[in-house]
DNA sequence: AAGCTGACTCGCT
DNA sequence: GAGCGAGCCAGCT
């Protein structure tokens, strides 16, 4: 566990159920601009949070994980429609 | 220290 | 929209 994957994994256990953040807004978040770190960290650790509240920027979630995270979603009352998340509804401000 | 990889994003076609 | 290329940076050889 290194501090950078600690920033992520508090991020995005802060995020509320019903709502989504992207892998960009989460890098934002914990100062960084690189997305796809953000995506290493819960490749490693996303079993410890709600790794399907963050997304792509499209909305739709993270490849290879989209049944899982759509049906999570949609258990939370995400707007969910076309495999992709309303990110204009979703979309959480922090 | 240099190089590779990846649950990304953005601009262009 | 969908497909492609370039840029991004943390972590592990």
């Amino acid at each position: 566990m290194t501090p950078f994957a600690r920033r992520v994994l508090d991020v995005v256990d802060a995020i509320p159920p019903g709502r989504v953040l992207t892998y960009g807004d989460v890098a934002e978040l914990v100062g960084s601009a690189a997305p796809r770190a953000v995506g290493m960290v819960l490749a490693r650790h996303g079993d410890e949070v709600p790794w399907h509240r963050v997304v792509l920027a499209s909305g739709a979630p993270a490849p290879g994980h989209a049944p899982r995270a759509l049906l999570l979603l949609r258990e939370e009352g995400a707007h969910v429609r076309a495999g992709r998340v309303d990110l204009d509804r979703a979309r959480w401000d922090g």
